[in-house]
DNA sequence: TGTACATCAGTGAACGCGCGTTCACTGATGTAC
DNA sequence: TGTACATCAGTGAACGCGCGTTCACTGATGTAC
């Protein structure tokens, strides 16, 4: 049985998150201020700490939230692709990476810009929805490889370069983490794809070409995610 | 002639630049402040306007003068590799630029991250230093294709996908600006490669792995550069 | 070489602002008998 | 159904802190005659 009083306190909190969406959005995550919300509330500062122990604590809240949320945006538009168009489903994620990214910029600055100062998020929490849509682009690889069409076209993967022995060790642990062996060669094919992935969105939503790169850079961005799939080997 | 009051003058500067990236190492860009700089200077608050108009002043130095020590180190890796060596130019100064941005997180954060909240860059003064590195990494590309070493394995260079008209134009008049005209299919590869290094290096440097994956993405960095190098065609 | 004047680094006080967090409190909403 | 008590949202004042920036000033260093 849910009392009004749950209802009004659910009610609350969420418009919390959104005041503070709202201010991250604006100033970015540096600036986020629990009085700056309180007063947008409508409320006296000290009556946030009856919802939010602390500004950390928001701070980690709205991490989770995040990558959450963007975690679902993702597999809605994978979810929109038949499962053994593997190269159609990575695609998709990153689409749907880049438009999350493009609306929100200052959130894909919170969650895969620097860090906050002085903040140090607990990873228990955030990485298991932190990683959620690295995984998914990973079933994709992994996939397809299992299907046989995967056929990479640079690095280890491809046979152009090879792992040394240490590398190996170090590679193959992570995705022993995950109760899922996969060889050296793919985990090295699957992060390179997630860190490109990322380079190329952050430029974009960050600027870093400066003024006159920009708008080709927007162009850009669909050829970027189909050389990286090239790259993969879908 | 300088005189002895130049020559103090010279030296606080520098001192107050020194101190100023100190605190950006410590606390991020965004915690920089002129007071904490007046106290570890032990001079009096106000007395750094002596040599500082502003913060976001100071902040415009900070990002001019970590771009040109960026772009420094890395003309300093390419000069030791032999000119025709293209993919080696290339490789030596993505790694320079990794060793840079570990040796100085804070500061790549401040050059690559997510934006200083409240503060924006003046384009006309950190644009030149900040495109010096992907000049170099350009040339190293546009060299090797002259020479016809240069084999692309992805993307519209590699014949897999294909530019619209509307992206030429766009990616055309990005080299137009810099008086050398390319083809649209190797600017696309170039931002291609730029994006990607970007990508590489601030998932470590930002730690996006989460914590079981940094040992990883460490022993991995240079398997990821020779990966973006085979892509580009090196 | 000595003196009058200009330049400039640094002082100290102040303005007005915002921040996170604590604490004792009021008063309304819920719960148990 | 009515009353006594507990829960809890919100108040208002305060603590101690840091920030950027301005302003009139002192006193030492340099410059021109």
């Amino acid at each position: 049985m849910v009392t009004p009083r749950e209802r009004a306190r659910e009610r609350t909190m969420a418009e919390i998150r959104a005041l503070a969406w709202k201010q991250v959005e604006e100033l970015g995550a540096p600036a986020l201020s629990l009085r700056a919300i309180a007063r947008d509330l409508g409320v006296v500062s000290s009556a946030i700490y009856r919802y939010v122990a602390s500004r950390d604590d928001l701070l980690t809240a709205l991490l989770v939230e995040g990558f959450s949320d963007l975690a679902e945006a993702a597999d809605a538009a994978e979810a929109a692709v038949p499962a053994d168009a593997y190269r159609e489903r990575w695609l998709a994620i990153c689409r749907a990476m880049r438009a999350w990214a493009l609306e929100r910029p200052a959130a894909w600055g919170l969650l895969y810009g620097g860090p906050v100062p002085g903040y140090f998020a607990p990873q228990q929490e955030t990485s298991p929805p932190g990683t959620r849509v690295l995984l998914r682009l990973a079933a994709a690889i992994l996939e397809a490889k299992a299907a046989g069409r995967l056929e990479p076209k640079v690095g280890p993967a491809a046979g152009i370069s090879q792992v040394s022995p240490q590398q190996r060790l170090a590679l193959e642990a992570i995705s022993a983490d995950r109760g899922v062996p996969v060889d050296a060669e793919l985990v090295a094919l699957g992060i390179l794809g997630w860190t490109a992935v990322l380079g190329v969105i952050s430029s974009e939503v960050f600027e870093q070409l400066g003024p006159d790169g920009a708008p080709a850079v927007a162009l850009l961005a669909d050829i970027q995610f189909e050389s990286i799939a090239d790259a993969v080997g879908f």
